[in-house]
RNA sequence: GCGCGAGUAGCUCAGCUGGAUAGAGCGUCGGCCUCCGGAGCCGAAGGUCGUGGGUUCGAAUCCCGCCUCGCGCACCA
């Protein structure tokens, strides 16, 4: 049982004790400011009306009813409008540390996902092009999603969807076609909505290479072969670049092969749901919340992409995901609906919020002031590799990483680049590289630090009774995180935690003091090293000993 | 026009789901190198939280109206 516990299960018999109701809840937050202590509640001002009495009154009792000793308080105070602030003991406050160096890498999961599997799919690019910067957000957040739930005890399948299918292949091939023919020694000519950047060149030579027979690209089926191979395997160069692994590829040409694009549409038909109109089947989303009736199956006789995306994630459903979690573009979000309205159709007993999208909005690269927008390779947008050439992988994930989904993002490539306090990704690997340091110089073994026999109470300079507060709220924050699908907060809190690092380091000394403040430092250190590790292992950026 | 998102310091953005005097990074200005990494630390200036109402002990946060910006509004994905 953590302080925390210890405190509220107290407050709550000195609630009832002065008459509030059974089931009361008092809920105890961190002061902003530290001067006010180290827990606060507003208990006094909810039990205010229900009481008759006046706030601070209520606070008055409430300290008087309460077990300051067995709670662990060194002090209560009323203050304010009717807040009541506590002052933890500093051994029962460090004493919290235990728990971070048992739990040691472990520190900060939980269990709230019970071993049910969820289902992240994000990138999920069509393999017409090298990925470009919003593909590196998504990657960037659905990596970082996914272990998030994974720390929470959920197991997660992180899925790539690959739109092989549709028109944009078509005119992929095209495109590559029109480079076939264009060194057959004929007139350039690009279709209308083609690819124009260098690589479909690369790709045109490749065909050439493998295919003499066939110099103008007349085989247009084996030339679209080809090209959806290359752009595979290139974006599996980006991903791997980027240390992201997918656990499963679904190709959205398999619903076709497999049946299921026709097995959905059938089952549609027969829900009742569908009906016909010049020429085209279309299905009653309206029913189920979308805005507008979509068409199913074109009067060209071929489907729209919407009947696969269904089909899709029927198989989601059915392979057993408790939740589908899609991240993706807030361009996308016009999808949602109609997606979900389709499940609803088909009656399987999907619940209604399935699956659950995570959008983002669209990021924008500056360099030296201007908008940075041409990449050599992919001729009209900067690719994930550009700037992970640029800047590196670790910088990449975080600058992608530290501003909430729904914001537009402005990615600074001079500050990611430089390697000095400026920089967050820098500042937060720093503390970690430090706090390793000590130990390097100091030839402890970390191993040895289990927090046996530290007298806890040593801990009381301010800097580290911060410290220990941050590293104790960690597996909240990442509880919050994960519930809320908003890997930022990890990424803010390892900032704020990092400068609490930092000023302690810089103010106190480890090594070399008298023995039991030096045991006593060492835990800190090295609880403090464990959590930095762990969260920026769930953004998937490196925690390094030296730099 | 409709839907979604965003409007918070000069710039880029947080604000823990309603709490105390609204924060951080960058930028600007000023300090600190006998000492485990100065790749660091300390301090200062800088705000009508887009706007007008409402809800209540209490609102950047919740509700309604309005204004700006972004993204959607396909028988494209």
């Amino acid at each position: 049982m953590s302080s925390v516990d210890v405190l509220r299960a107290a407050l709550t018999r000195a609630a009832v004790a002065i008459g509030a109701p059974e089931d009361v809840q008092p809920s105890l937050e961190r002061p902003r400011d530290p001067a006010h202590g180290d827990w606060a509640t507003n208990l006094a001002m909810t039990l205010a009306k229900p009481l008759g009495r006046k706030p601070r009154e209520v606070a008055d009792a409430l300290i008087a009813a309460l077990d300051a000793k067995g709670a662990g308080l060194a002090e209560a105070s009323v203050a304010g409008p009717g807040f009541i602030n506590f002052r933890l003991a500093t051994a029962d406050l460090a004493g919290g540390l235990a728990r971070v160096l048992a739990a040691g890498t472990s520190w900060g999961h939980g269990t709230g996902g019970q071993g049910r599997s969820a289902n992240v799919e994000f990138v999920s690019a069509n393999p017409t092009g090298p990925l470009h910067v919003g593909h590196g957000r998504q990657a960037a957040l659905g990596d970082a999603i996914a272990s998030l739930l994974t720390s929470q005890g959920w197991k997660v399948t992180r899925e790539f969807y690959y739109n092989d299918a549709g028109v944009q292949i078509q005119n992929l091939a095209l495109s590559v076609q029109a480079r076939l023919r264009e060194l057959a020694g004929e007139p350039l000519a690009i279709p209308e909505g083609g690819y124009h950047g260098e690589y479909i060149k690369d790709i045109a030579a490749t065909y050439r290479a493998e295919r003499a027979d066939d110099p103008r690209g007349d085989d247009l089926e084996a030339v679209r072969a080809v090209a959806v191979r290359a752009l595979r395997h290139e974006q599996d160069l980006d991903l791997r670049a980027f240390g992201v692994q997918f656990d499963h590829y679904f190709l959205e040409s398999s619903l076709y092969t497999d049946g299921k694009v026709d097995a959905t549409v059938a089952a549609l038909t027969r829900s009742g749901h569908t009906f016909e109109d010049d020429g085209a089947l279309f299905l009653r989303t309206t029913a189920f919340g979308d805005d507008k009736d979509r068409v199913m199956r074109k009067r060209d006789g071929t489907f729209t992409y919407f009947v696969p995306d269904v089909a899709y994630h029927v198989t989601k459903f059915e392979r057993g995901f408790t939740r589908a979690i899609n991240v993706q573009g807030a361009d996308h979000h016009g999808t949602t609906a109609r997606v979900r309205a389709g499940l609803q159709a088909l009656a399987l007993g999907v619940p209604k919020g399935y699956p659950e999208y995570v959008l983002h909005q669209m990021v924008t690269v500056m360099r030296g002031g201007e908008e940075m927008k041409i990449s050599k390779r992919a001729g009209s947008y900067v690719t994930v590799r550009d700037l992970i050439d640029e800047v590196g992988r670790d910088a990449v994930r975080y600058f992608l990483l530290m501003r909430k989904g729904d914001s537009q993002l402005v990615f600074d490539v001079d500050l990611a680049r430089s390697q000095s306090e400026e920089n967050p990704v820098y500042y937060i690997q720093m503390a970690h590289a430090r706090l390793s340091g000590i130990f390097r110089v100091g030839e402890v073994d970390v191993a040895s630090i289990d927090g046996s026999g530290v007298e806890w109470s040593a801990l009381g300079e301010p800097e580290e009774r911060e410290l220990v507060k941050a590293l104790l709220d960690y597996p909240d924050f990442v509880a919050a995180a994960a519930d809320a699908l908003e890997p930022h907060r990890v990424a803010n809190w390892l900032l704020e935690t990092a400068r609490l690092v930092h000023t302690w380091y810089h103010k106190h000394h480890v090594l070399g003091e008298p023995e039991p403040v030096m045991r006593a430092r060492l835990a800190l250190a090295r609880a403090a090293q464990l959590t930095l590790a762990s969260g920026l292992g769930l953004l998937g950026i490196s925690a390094p000993e030296r730099m």
